[in-house]
RNA sequence: CGGGAUGUAGCACAGUUGGUUAGCGCGCCACGUUCGGGACGUGGAGGUCGGAAGUUCGAGUCUUCUCAUCCCGACCA
């Protein structure tokens, strides 16, 4: 039979695409550019959600929810916003439908035209500080500390599942601080937040930094962000969280008395991750067997097989497997005990692979006899015959080593795949191979916008969090001086 | 929105210079043999060949139009 996952080697796209298809994550839908989002991906990104919410918490934050619907006048009032959004907005023009007088079906009701259009959200900046003007008269109304999880839409051209589609699944946090100083703490606090959740829970080491002009959110003033590197050395940015300043404020006119009694416009932050994270999570860590899910994030931990011929071995095994399923959940963990009898032993190993299960558990006649059980791990895929005394508190410090592991595993490829580059030539050559490039860069939008043009490469970001990058150079375009290095990289 | 390609069963495809009852593999259903790494045999179900119009005695095959999808660009979390 035919492998249900590509060479990762061969076709890193078709591999990703057939993975998350084959695993049972997700899949096109019927609607151009839309996905369905499975059971199984939705597990994943439910325990993404459990855990970023429970952080978002942690650091004072409150969810809200605001309108899916943003009137077309509320988009205008920040310039760069409109900007950058308007090409890729879903409008609604009508609300009634009619039976086509004309033939079969239905039509839009010309009668039924809004006199203002209403368009889907792209982002929800807009209609929350439209909202917030209400809220917030007095410095003693602020932070106003929001985070609302929802849907929204943008009209992309080329969609993929997961990195990019139509629409998609996030969370977006907003804030209203009375200082400056304050909401520039809040937009790191939360790309720290982010960073934080990537490495402990999705075990995917990311680069910390800042956006250069050209790539910043259209309205802030300053753009943090993650960057992760994917197998394919292509960078994938992970989360944003920005430093608004007084834009929106200004655009909405939300203004409060500060402590002096005087009027102010109020300081913003917005930040937000999305199912693009799913994406994040296959790419970094899968392999040609599947999917390998770090046990933070597993729906189940562990799958167990059991072998057998006859009834009573099927029934003794059964008994066992319920017995160590039972200690395993009293230590948190969740278990499947794959009792199938449609499909074969080795069909259930390669599924739960690809469905990338941290740990299997295979139980037999053999482990009968010497009272043991066969013990994978889906990271190495080594296999280990272990005596049942003692195999539940083993499984379950199997846990963090695995998670360990594959975050080390992501950080050594990222780090066997940066390097410092100081010749375009080489930078020219290099970029082909995939990886983070090191370069000094002379800071300006036409250097970036060059090398983008001549190399399909972007400044993924100015990294804050390494002292390497901390040196005097100059720039490998225009050989002017800088004081740091930056990281390039094709992105996706 | 430019450039290229493809639409035939749930999926992936074959189908000759037009020829009668449209095929293979995977999957699905039934029965049997199997079962420690993706089993095998036998039987079965499943199609308005993307849609519309045209040429023809006859169209999956030729023509025109149309719709949809995919790839390469431009755009992007």
């Amino acid at each position: 039979m035919a492998k249900e996952v590509t060479n990762r080697e061969d076709n890193y796209s078709q591999w990703y695409n057939n993975l998350v298809v084959k695993a049972d994550l997700a899949e096109n839908s019927a609607v151009r550019g839309c996905m369905v989002i499975k059971p199984y991906g939705y597990a994943i990104w439910e325990k993404m959600q459990h855990q970023l919410d429970k952080m978002f918490k942690e650091t004072g934050h409150q969810n809200a929810y605001f309108p899916l619907f943003i009137p077309k006048s509320f988009l205008s009032k920040e310039a760069e916003h409109v900007e950058g959004f308007a090409k890729e907005c879903a409008v609604v023009t009508h609300h009634r439908l009619m039976v086509n007088p004309d033939g079969p079906g239905v039509i839009v009701d010309p009668d039924a035209k809004l006199e203002e259009e209403l368009i889907v959200r792209p982002t929800s900046e807009t209609i929350i500080w439209n909202t917030y003007k209400n809220w917030i008269t007095s410095y003693r109304d602020l932070p106003v500390l929001c985070n609302q999880w929802a849907n929204v839409v943008r009209w992309e051209m080329r969609t993929r599942l997961f990195l990019r589609t139509a629409e998609f699944l996030w969370q977006e946090g907003h804030t209203a601080h009375a200082t400056e100083q304050e909401a520039i703490e809040e937009a790191n606090r939360m790309v720290n937040v982010y960073a934080r959740f990537a490495r402990e829970f999705m075990a995917l080491p990311v680069v910390v930094g800042h956006k250069t002009e050209s790539e910043r959110f259209a309205g802030a003033v300053d753009t943090l962000c993650i960057e992760a590197m994917m197998q394919d050395g292509k960078a994938l940015q992970a989360g944003t969280s920005h430093f608004l300043g007084q834009n929106f404020a200004r655009a909405f006119d939300v203004k409060f008395a500060n402590r002096e009694g005087k009027l102010d416009y109020v300081w913003a932050t917005s930040w937000g991750v999305s199912t693009r994270l799913m994406g994040a999570l296959i790419m970094a860590h899968g392999d040609n067997n599947g999917l390998v899910l770090p046990p933070r994030l597993a729906p189940v931990h562990v799958a167990m097989v059991p072998i057998f011929k006859t009834e009573e071995e099927h029934a003794a095994v059964i008994g066992r497997m319920e017995d160590l399923k039972d200690r395993l959940e009293k230590a948190g963990l969740t278990v499947r005990i794959d009792d199938r009898d449609n499909v074969r032993s080795g069909f259930k190993f390669a599924e739960w692979e690809l469905k990338g299960v941290p740990v299997r558990v295979a139980m037999g006649p053999k482990d009968l006899q010497n009272d043991t059980a066969e013990v994978v791990r889906r990271d190495t895929l080594s296999k280990e015959s272990m005596p049942l005394e003692g195999l539940a508190q083993h499984i379950v410090a199997l846990m963090d080593d695995i998670q360990e592991n594959i975050y080390k595993k992501a950080l050594a490829f990222r780090e066997s795949h940066t390097y410092k580059v100081d010749t375009y030539e080489e930078f020219k050559k290099r970029i082909e191979e995939g990886g983070f490039l090191l370069c000094h860069w002379d800071g300006t939008r036409e250097t970036e916008e060059k090398i983008k043009e001549e190399t399909k490469a972007t400044i993924r970001c100015i990294p804050t969090d390494t002292d390497v990058i901390m040196e005097e150079g100059k720039c490998i375009y225009s050989g002017r001086p800088s004081r740091q290095r930056v990281i390039f990289a094709r992105a996706y």
